[in-house]
RNA sequence: GGGCGUUUAGCUCAGUUGGGAGAGCGCUUCCCUUACAAGGAAGAGGUCGGGGGAUCGAAACCCUCAACGCCCACCA
């Protein structure tokens, strides 16, 4: 073996052995439980980041562990087609030779989408595997693939015919750039700063009018109405009244309306149906025309008169100037408002007026929230739960329509006469008359409407398959926050809908990767750190276990490279551990389970109750998907228990021909242990040194530890105590480390027996002379409960520092003491406290009082 | 305007039935002891955001204030 841990060459093999053995499968395991997550699909054209990686390595930690817990394992992985992301990508290749999908045609366009797709898709389930992820790769899945787009069809059929899906005209969010339909989840907004135009609207008849407050004076080109509280005493005699709109001519009504907040502005608001959801829905209310002032590139129609043609925002200027000519623009002030952008091109969206395909989500939503509110599914951490019962009780119909060509194609087709036909099979004629002059949708729908039957699509749905019946439900599903609403609420919606079952028991909420100083790690700000470099510096599994120690429930996860080397050094120290056990052990000896020893050394006793102690405890908090307090419990026990105590103890029990036999045997299994408890974290380290610890049979596939209970011997923390306090005096002294020095110890409760002597006098370089009574003075002393070590002052140079010592170890215990008592002292604490705690305090006051007096007894003799 | 979260060591964070403040990194000192200097040993460092309250006892429970962050909302 190498003197040092080389992540690059370790990580270079093992995934492919793995693969091979048909591990990651859940055949793997015949008998077992069926466990299955489902991936959540990247864009099958990105490549992976930090956000990814975070994601990933929860999956493969719960599932390399309830692999090895003897579940029928499967983690289902694929890719998502991306509609807008990856049509923008393909389009901006165009446009660099100055086409247009148009130019290409949508038949050609398409295909060379799945070019890029065959040349791109493939990086980033490369980049899953770098990472060392198990996934079952044989039941990789795409949401555009032949199974999943019958999948597709039949939802829409279905929910088609039930009445629960339609075409309608409706005030949706328009991207001009993507030139598409977006749902209301994919606006972004932002506040920022804008101009209120107040603008006076003269009545037609009689002297002066109404004035509206506006951020956008080029929609009243399209404005058919004002509308005002019904309340509102400042206007209720005008209501009814009509108004001439300037610019345009047009006489519009003024109308009372209950969603008019008297409150903002002047009280009176310009309607513009076409262009505002409000409007729109007032327009509804009171029979108002929409007029369409902007067409699908955002430029002014001819309805907008002499502004046609006009940009939308160069239109807002010459509004505006206009406005001002005529001399009805009242003031302008600056105001704050929320302007949506798309989440895909950043483009600010247009609200529109649009015949489109919506999905009536109210009523899929109610089983949804009930399955919460039941606890067939719950979130992890509880707290997101609130925010899903908020969403889905005030959700508007979902737009799944897309003005693209990347998709599953919509499966409804039109006749002349205006019929629509939706079929699962394409028709050959109208269903409702029989013409055969029929037209299919241009539209695609909704990349989400795809990645809502994930969980039960990818099984194989809708065909009845034995894995849909051994893995749906689901029963994790992990993601991160920003996605709980486009992604987990619309697959509780389809699950429950086409399953009858809840799609996944557990929602499992992640945060986000920040960078070291803990801001969000984005492109624009230039701070993200890319994990398959790291994974190429670091290492993976150094990557996976820096972030699997910050990746507790729904918290952030600050990243750090510093971080990421601190983990490296742990595979270091891991790495030669195992060097070093495999120095005292035949290689490949140890068991692949079991082989505990039966009459353990002390030393061996009380290492193996401390690693069924931390098993038990990691698998609690495993099971609560702790994983940051899991990792660290675990690290700190292999790092500070295991390799810094148990090691250099074996070292001493090794030269003892009673313990060497005993303690080898110790070493193999806790060391191999280790290397179980730590696999779902850093696989490719601990199989590489599986490999040369146990030899047979892959890690990956082995058997999580069962370890039988042991009971650790008295004295143990005692001998601990008494050698730390040697080395602390010493160091206090200014000795050297190296120098022997007597040491004279009483031990009236029989707690060190010959072996420990061995250990103390090896670990703290002392000479032990067991005594039977406190030696005469000319001695310090160094307390760890009933054990006393005392060390003779003769050659000790430095009185003053011994006395500084000891006078810091006296003030301490002084003060230890004053709380104590003062506690004690008070009445009500001794009526009132539970009787366990008096006596808990009780017993310390007599501890304390006990080393204060040997203390001072000590700083008196010097 | 609503809702949620955070505030503990220089940094990132634990502290889950209220009973002697912890970890990792960083820092200081000593040590290249044949597994590991990507190491070992020892140590310094905190009025637990402020204020108030119930309690014998609060980092933890209640109230309040403050700062920061996130989500939602038809801010014309």
């Amino acid at each position: 073996m190498n003197p040092t841990y080389e992540p690059k060459e370790v990580e270079a093999h093992w995934y492919e052995y793995w693969e091979k053995a048909g591990i990651f499968r859940p055949e793997y395991r015949p008998d077992g439980q069926p466990f299955c997550v489902v991936i959540p699909p990247p864009n099958v054209t990105g490549s992976l980041h930090m956000g990814h990686a975070l994601n990933l390595t929860i999956h493969d930690v719960i599932v390399r562990r309830k692999r090895m817990q003897g579940y029928a394992a499967l983690w289902v992985p694929g890719s998502d087609h991306a509609g807008i992301a990856t049509q923008n990508v393909v389009e901006r290749e165009l446009a660099a030779e100055g086409l247009t999908r148009h130019d290409v045609g949508r038949e050609a366009f398409i295909e060379q989408v799945w070019m890029w797709q065959r040349r791109h898709g493939g990086r980033i389930t490369e980049q899953i595997r770098r990472m060392g992820n198990s996934c079952d790769w044989t039941r990789e899945r795409f949401t555009l693939d032949e199974g999943l787009s019958v999948a597709v069809r039949e939802v829409f059929v279905r929910l088609y015919e039930e009445g629960l899906l339609y075409r309608g005209d409706r005030i949706i969010n328009w991207c001009p750039r993507c030139a598409t339909a977006l749902a209301e989840i994919e606006v972004e907004y932002r506040d920022e700063m804008g101009a209120l135009t107040y603008i006076s609207y003269p009545f037609t008849e009689g002297e002066g009018g109404i004035t509206v407050a506006t951020t956008r004076p080029e929609t009243m080109l399209g404005d058919t109405a004002v509308a005002v509280h019904p309340d509102d005493e400042r206007y209720a005699h005008m209501v009814g009244k009509t108004l001439r709109l300037p610019l345009v001519g047009r006489i519009i009504p003024i109308v009372a309306d209950e969603a008019v907040d008297p409150e903002f502005g002047t009280g009176a608001v310009k309607v513009t149906p076409a262009h505002d959801p409000n409007d729109f829905d007032i327009a509804q209310r009171h029979g108002l025309e929409a007029i369409k002032i902007l067409d699908e590139d955002a430029v002014v129609t001819a309805e907008g008169g002499r502004f046609a043609g006009l940009d939308r925002f160069a239109a807002r200027t010459a509004v505006s100037e206009a406005l001002h000519a005529e001399g009805v623009v009242v003031k302008v002030e600056e105001h704050p408002h929320s302007v949506g952008h798309c989440y895909r091109c950043d483009t600010i969206v247009e609200p529109f007026l649009s015949l489109q395909w919506f999905v009536s989500v109210l009523e899929l939503a109610r089983p949804a929230i009930n399955a919460v509110k039941n606890g067939d599914n719950s979130f992890v951490p509880s707290r997101w739960e609130k925010n899903y019962f908020h969403w889905m009780e005030n959700l508007r119909d979902w737009c799944v329509s897309r003005q693209i060509w990347w998709g599953h194609r919509i499966p409804a087709w039109y006749c002349p006469d205006g019929h629509i036909t939706v079929a699962k099979v394409d028709p050959d004629s109208c269903a409702t008359c029989g013409s055969e002059e029929i037209s299919q949708e241009e539209d695609v729908l909704d990349t989400w409407f795809s990645s809502a039957l994930w969980p039960f699509s990818t099984l194989g749905w809708p065909d009845e398959t034995p894995d849909l019946a051994k893995f749906y439900p689901n029963d994790i599903l992990i993601t991160g926050f920003d996605i709980i609403f486009f992604w987990v609420a619309r697959m509780m919606k389809m699950g429950l809908h086409f399953m009858d079952a809840v799609p996944f028991r557990e929602t499992i909420i992640h945060g986000l990767v920040r960078d070291a100083a803990g801001s969000k790690m984005s492109k624009s700000s230039g701070n993200t750190i890319d994990p398959v470099d790291v994974a190429d510096e670091y290492g993976a599994d150094p990557l996976r276990l820096a972030l699997i120690q910050a990746a507790n429930p729904g918290q952030d996860v600050p990243l750090d490279l510093e971080w990421v080397a601190g983990t490296r050094r742990f595979g270091n120290k891991l790495w030669n551990a195992v060097r070093f056990v495999l120095m005292q052990i035949e290689p490949r000896s140890v068991p692949p389970s079991g082989g505990y020893p039966a009459n353990p050394g002390p030393a061996d006793a009380w290492i193996l109750s401390r690693l069924g102690e931390v098993a038990a405890r990691f698998d609690e908090l495993a099971d609560q998907y702790r994983f940051s307090d899991a990792y660290g419990t675990l690290y700190n026990f292999a790092w500070s228990e295991v390799f810094d105590w148990y090691l250099e103890i074996a070292k001493v029990s090794l030269a003892d021909p009673d313990l060497a036999a005993t303690t080898r045997k110790t070493l193999g299994v806790v060391t191999r242990d280790l290397l179980k408890l730590f696999h779902p974290a850093i696989p490719y380290l601990t199989e590489e040194l599986w490999a040369e610890v146990v030899g047979q049979d892959l890690l990956a596939g082995a058997d999580w530890p069962d370890i039988p209970s042991f009971v650790g011997p008295a004295g143990m923390g005692e001998l601990q105590e008494l050698i730390s306090g040697i080395r602390r005096f010493r160091a206090d002294q200014g000795l050297s480390p190296r120098q022997e020095m007597p040491l004279r110890v009483l031990d009236p409760d029989s707690l060190l027996v010959g072996w420990a002597h061995e250990v103390l006098s090896n670990l703290a370089r002392v000479d032990v002379e067991p005594v039977d009574a406190e030696p005469a003075h000319g001695h310090t002393r160094v307390v760890a409960g009933t054990l006393q070590g005392f060390i003779p002052l003769e050659g000790v140079i430095d009185l003053d520092a011994e006395v500084a010592r000891l006078e810091k170890a006296i003030g301490e215990a002084e003060a230890d003491l004053r709380r104590v008592e003062a506690k004690l002292n008070n009445p009500q604490f001794l009526e009132k406290a539970p009787g366990a705690v008096v006596t808990k305090e009780r017993a310390k006051q007599a501890e304390i009082g006990d080393l204060l007096d040997t203390l001072r007894n000590q700083r008196g003799a010097l």
